[in-house]
DNA sequence: TATTGTTATACTCTATAACTATA
DNA sequence: TATAGTTATAGAGTATAACAATA
C-alpha cells in the first residue's frame, strides 16, 4: 500500500542515498586530489589549512579579525593564529592594527596572498564549470539553486542545534 | 555587455558562491554536533570513524571484506583494520572467513552493530527530511535527484584524476 | 611474484586549557 | 569582569612503510 503516493513529509529512500553519496563526495574533496591540484596551483606548498584562511579573507574582500575568520571557518581561535602565523611567515598576508580595538589586529592578504588565492579558486571553479559543462542548461541553474538554498537551510538548522538546543 | 546572455560554458559567480556555501556546510557536517548527536543515537561512544565502517556494512547489505571497505570509504586498509579492531572489541562486528580466499577475512556487523548502524541513519534521515519538510515538493524531488547525479558525475571525474591523469 | 591484510609510526587538522593584554 | 588573541598541549582521523601470509 504505502507504494502509491507516498505522505508528503515521509522519510526517503532516494534522499538517503543521495546523502551517502554526498557524504563520501565530501570526504573525497576535502582529503582527495582535486583540493591537493587546487592547492598546488597556488604556487605554494601544500598547506590546505592555510589556503581555506586565505580563501575565506579573499572573498570577504576586506581584512579581517582573528575571530572573524574563525567564525567564518567555523573553527577556533588558536588554530586561525597558527595558520596566520605560517602565512606570515612567507608573506602571503599580513597583520594590521585595528584601529577600534587595540587588542585586535586585522589580518590582510598581500598581493602575492591574493593572486594564490585566485589561482585556487580559479582551478576550483573551472573544475567544477567542466563538470556541469554538458548538462543541460536548466540542470545547472536548478541544481545551483537548489544547491545555495539547501546549504543555507542546513547551515542555519545546524547553527540553531549549537544554540539552544534542537 | 556580459550582462546579456552569458556564454553557456563560462564560468559562473554563482557557481563559486554555491560551492562556498557547501564547502563550509561540508564541514560543519563533519566536525559539527549533527553527526555527533547521530553517533550518540548509536548507544555506543562518540567513535566516529568506527560508526563510518558500520554504516559501510550496513547499507552494503553483505559482510564486507577490508579492503572493499576501504575502497567505498576511500581510506586506506590499515585505518580499516584498527577501526574494525576497535568494533570487534565491542562486539559490534566480527570476522567470518573467506570461503574463496584464505587470505582475507569477511567483515560482518553484529546484530548490536546493525541496530546501532540503523539507529545513526535513522536520526539522520530524519533530520534532514526535516529541514525539507516545508519545501515545495517539487524543489525537493529536483534536489535529491540533481544532487545524486551530481555527486555521481564528480565522483567519477574525481576517479578519473587519481588514475590516469587529467 | 602479486595480493590481502596487519603492525608500527607519523602527519594533518582541529580542539581544549591556561595565560596575557586591552576594554 | 569580559573580550581578543596567543601559547602549549592533546586528540581524532588518516596516511605511509615495512612486514606476514596466502595466491
Amino acid at each position: 500500500m504505502p507504494a502509491e503516493a507516498p505522505e508528503p513529509g515521509g522519510p526517503r529512500p532516494d534522499l538517503l542515498a543521495a546523502l551517502t553519496r554526498i557524504s563520501r563526495l565530501g570526504s573525497a574533496l576535502t582529503r582527495g586530489r582535486l583540493v591537493e591540484r587546487a592547492v598546488e596551483e597556488t604556487g605554494l606548498g601544500r598547506d590546505r589549512a592555510a589556503v581555506g584562511v586565505l580563501v575565506a579573507l579573499r572573498t570577504a574582500g576586506k581584512p579581517l579579525r582573528i575571530g572573524e575568520i574563525a567564525d567564518r571557518m567555523q573553527v577556533v581561535g588558536p588554530h586561525i593564529t597558527r595558520q596566520v602565523q605560517a602565512l606570515e611567515k612567507r608573506d602571503l598576508a599580513h597583520r594590521i592594527p585595528d584601529p577600534h580595538d587595540a587588542r585586535a589586529r586585522l589580518i590582510e592578504p598581500t598581493a602575492a596572498g591574493a593572486e594564490a588565492a585566485d589561482r585556487y579558486l580559479a582551478f576550483l571553479l573551472g573544475w567544477f564549470t567542466d563538470a556541469l559543462a554538458e548538462w543541460p542548461r536548466q540542470d545547472r541553474d536548478d541544481l545551483v539553486r537548489l544547491l545555495s538554498r539547501f546549504a543555507d537551510d542546513v547551515t542555519t538548522r545546524l547553527a540553531a542545534l549549537g544554540d539552544g538546543e534542537e
